[in-house]
DNA sequence: CAGAGTCGTGAGAGCGCTCTCACTCGCACG
DNA sequence: CGTGCGAGTGAGAGCGCTCTCACGACTCTG
């Protein structure tokens, strides 16, 4: 059946409190507030009374004066990206957790179903917009999302995980360098002797996929040679079909490169059932370094720093919501190396 | 650099609506709330103001009044949990999200650091506990986890994801038939006239695990067998460690039974490293059926219905929130067979 | 020893909303 | 034609908190 006792009395507020350290509710807002011109008798009063009260405040009241919740989302397109980045999503929200830790800032995971709610207006945008949350950080964002508009017309801050496109919202936001990344992989690839290279690229409408895909060519093209582009969409599957095309389109294949390390695992078997070494025959390179460790051989693979663009992404929102102004920050790729190249 | 205008005017509160439709503050809450006490043209007149100002209602002073938020959480213990049963909380999280589609109820998802915070009192105690959510669902518990007894205290509804351990606080749950489960995948592997069957158990401080380990030893002991155990904690890596101790103390195993997908994915890389074929020497079943269907060769599993926990956990806790009794609720699972079983 | 600060404290307004209660109609009833 | 009643509406009292302002009690300064 189930809990308790069906609530405690009514909760113990500021009043309550003032009455038994035989103060003001002035100075026991003081108090909790850790104003400093509060005497240190009369601290110590008040702390007595609220800790044998259990006096705890009310968020509500407090944000209603304040216009200040204390909270920050995280919000996320839709279930199937959710799940289709799952490591990397997973990793960040981890981290930006982490990043609030010690702070009074608490973090509310919002994702974007497809319900009726789902376009402007409906309940995320309602939810997001409405003062739930102080700001929110734009995360997996497609290009034709409305959400950055949305958010900077209703003036809520927000930054965006990853680069807008040129076109785009200007909002502040944290990237890494894809370019780099990716072209240091290709580098990686081109300098263990392989020629015959192709890459599995991301979806076409993110600029985190084009920007590895600029940066892919761009390592190819200083070595003088020209490579095969297959698009994915960062799941395993998608890798797999990926690679069987790039395989049958080139069967000669001695190179590859992988987006994400999910669609890495994808061609890994999909290598596999062709029959193919890896590193042997074909040398293999993954992007994120979140999923590769274990595989079958370990994934040599470009790291990205998810701890260090999680703490940049709450530093900018923090500043954006203090009413400071906030510049984008690009953070750099380490070629993690292990046996699939 | 960043957002647009620096937030628009102040924003329109009940008042500026009642004034600018020429009604009451009070009728325009009414409208707000869907009263039934309005005559049609009043409404009309209201919706068009709320339209025209662009009138959203202040989360803060609603709730202050209502004392009710609008809001559950989802409480994760903490971080390496969390990664560890990635799939399995992920798809949860998902499915809760979608089981909230179409109601006013919002999802916060809670994870407990590992900071000074981390104890009873701690950040995020006080969090779901000061009134910012209404209730909250409770995930992963570990035995020693106080956090059913301090939302009991403190009056705050919760519901558990897992039957509670038999000394534990008894707060409803939704929990899947694991013994019944376990068993099946036991007979299974019976039942392929499989005889040196071990399994690779989970977390001996979960009740799921437990059950897990009970249902088999079950299923084995009605076909006269006897099995060897091993203890992994949902990893791959653990799952892959624990393959191998159950190798080395038993060569001649031709048939394993994993608690997780994952550790069943550790496990096929384990023996496809001894040189085992799976299912020709060692027949797999994993457990979950979420990460197993690409994995090479594809993995028997045990399904659980994720989506009907997700609904189940929602509707157990609106319950208890409206102060009505909730009643414990076990789902059935089914095996889903493939290549490696 | 008067004037000018400090420092610690309390009084009280007000944040935007909900909800009870009282009031005003218009209409059916006796 | 008075009375009763239900439906629609408004007035106003809070919900628990923060924050400005005023004030009393000191401590300095000249």
């Amino acid at each position: 059946m189930a809990a308790g006792t069906n609530e405690a009395i009514a909760a113990p507020t500021l009043e309550t409190v003032a009455a038994r350290a035989g103060v003001s509710r002035a100075t026991v807002s003081r108090v909790v507030n850790g104003s400093p011109k509060v005497s240190p008798q009369v601290r110590e009063a008040v702390q007595a009374a609220i800790g044998e009260l259990g006096y705890v405040p009310n968020p509500a009241a407090r944000s209603l004066v304040t216009r200040r919740t204390d909270t920050i989302a995280m919000v996320v397109p839709e279930p199937d990206d959710f799940l289709f980045a799952d490591a990397y999503l997973t990793t960040l929200l981890t981290e930006v957790n982490r990043a609030l830790e010690g702070s009074e800032t608490q973090l509310v995971l919002v994702i974007q179903g497809r319900g009726p709610g789902r376009g402007a207006g409906g309940r995320m945008h309602r939810y997001v917009t409405s003062g739930h949350v102080d700001g929110a950080i734009l995360v997996s964002v497609h290009r034709d999302n409305p959400l950055p508009r949305i958010m900077a017309d209703a003036g809520v801050p927000a930054v965006l995980d990853g680069r807008p496109p040129a076109d785009g919202v200007a909002l502040p936001f944290v990237d890494v360098d894809n370019v780099a990344g990716a072209q240091s992989a290709a580098e990686h690839l081109v300098g263990l002797g392989r020629r015959r290279i192709a890459t599995i690229a991301g979806p076409a409408d993110m600029t985190g996929a084009q920007d590895r895909l600029t940066g892919f060519a761009a390592g190819l093209r200083a070595a003088g040679l020209a490579g095969l582009v297959e698009h994915g969409d960062y799941t395993e599957s998608s890798g797999f079909r990926a690679a069987r095309a790039l395989l049958a389109a080139e069967p000669r294949l001695d190179g590859l490169f992988a987006a994400s390390d999910q669609m890495a695992l994808g061609a890994l078997r999909a290598l596999r059932q062709a029959g193919r070494e890896v590193p042997g025959d074909v040398a293999v390179v993954g992007y994120d370094d979140l999923a590769g460790a274990a595989a079958d051989p370990p994934l040599t693979s470009v790291r990205q720093p998810v701890d260090l663009v999680a703490q940049e992404l709450v530093r900018l929102l923090a500043a954006r919501i203090d009413g400071r102004p906030a510049e984008p920050v690009v953070l750099p790729t380490t070629l993690v190396r292990r046996a699939s190249a």
